[in-house]
DNA sequence: ACCTGAACACCGTTCAAGT
DNA sequence: ACCTGAACACCGTTCAAGT
């Protein structure tokens, strides 16, 4: 495809057309690599079949091509959302979409975690959220506090688990087979809950720790809302 | 202090009197530092008096050595919980105590937020948080599942704090006042819900947020405990 | 107006050489 | 046995020079 004749014309003069959105595009994927390709500026040049520093004519530097590209990402989760959920499913499914989004293209979920890229689609996401807690029936500062508390934490988790899978595998694994290996060796007397319950930690999945999270973000919105009725 | 008689002996040559812990205190005190000093294997021995590779004769690689002063922090954090409290005084304790020390090294609270040290004082964790689970009520997989919950989300929440107060002056200062800028100007028609909280979203605090994340944690455990009870 | 490429000021880490 | 220091293979970014 990229030889075809109607692409001939973009073409002419190798790499000279530059645009925000192909460096966004060719920054998507490289970070869709993962660990494999680092996400670097000599590597995004390389992928765009440019000089390394040609980026700097469309982005003030590295951080401000990376919020971009996360906001280009938020755009995917949210379109992955379908229409008509109550607010519950609303809020999984924004999670679900999240989660899936950053472990898609690790390097930027990581990177990320901490930052807000006030563009289009984060406002699309705050709007989603707070829809989804003036629906259960919070009001006022408590819906936008409420909605700090589950933006927050869902992009903190979220990047947290990118951010893991961005070490080299000997490291992923160390930390996989912790559960396993010095945590079963631990003195009984010290640790006695460890001890009683290290085949139980060891079981524990990635999913069932993100599911309880998300369900205790959801439950604790309903009981105050509960509460704000009852007053 | 360090000129003192009684230290001469341990300098008559300089520098090379290198052990694991005098090169953790070192890393301590740069991380301290924030984003006023690097942390990096230069600085590092500078700090030492010593050459930078010095450090390679006590810790395998950078990553060894981040993953023991993190779990030096841990020990700091857990000191600070005062002994005879309960299940859920001693959650909000340790919740406090991490992010006090997470903020106070935040380059190393904010690389290790994805990570295990599998050293001791991470297992003191451990016990804490599953003692406080069993202490409410919960079981079996049922404690090492909110476990794993409570414990994630606080490192990951504390980690993300941390790398926020990374970022330099400029980047912090555009995020913090981006509730007063960006998102007072977006149009009303596409995004009612930003626009009708944009004063209250602009007022909540990090104490807030934190505050609420760490009681939903709590009350998710609870109501566990009751439908376990319940059963 | 945009791209190039040399150059700068950094990184973490290795390894032969010292003591 | 431990420390040194040159060296390597990287980073992001700047800036004068090209077109």
């Amino acid at each position: 495809m990229p030889k075809s004749p109607a692409t001939k014309a973009r073409s002419k003069r190798a790499g000279s057309q530059l645009t925000p959105g192909a460096i966004i595009d060719a920054s998507l994927r490289i970070a869709a690599r993962g660990s494999e390709d680092a996400f670097t500026v000599r590597r995004l040049g390389e992928e765009l079949g440019a000089d390394p520093t040609a980026i700097y004519r469309h982005f003030r530097d590295k951080d401000e091509l990376l919020l971009s590209v996360a906001d280009h990402m938020l755009g995917e989760a949210l379109d992955a959302i379908p229409d008509g959920l109550d607010w519950k499913a609303r809020l999984r499914a924004l999670a679900d979409a999240s989660l899936a989004v950053a472990l898609k293209y690790p390097v930027v979920g990581s990177a990320m975690a901490s930052r807000t890229t006030r563009r289009s689609n984060e406002f699309r996401v705050v709007e989603l959220i707070l829809g989804a807690v003036l629906e259960a029936g919070l009001e006022g500062s408590e819906a936008a506090v409420h909605y700090r508390m589950i933006g927050d934490t869902l992009l903190a988790y979220v990047g947290q688990q990118a951010a893991f899978l961005l070490f080299d595998a000997d490291a992923r694994a160390a930390d996989n087979s912790a559960w396993n290996r010095e945590y079963r060796l631990v003195d009984p007397q010290r640790f006695p809950h460890i001890t009683g319950l290290s085949g139980e930690l060891a079981e524990v999945t990635d999913e069932q720790i993100f599911d309880a999270t998300v369900e205790a973000l959801i439950s604790t919105v309903e009981k105050r809302a509960a509460a704000h009725r009852g007053v």
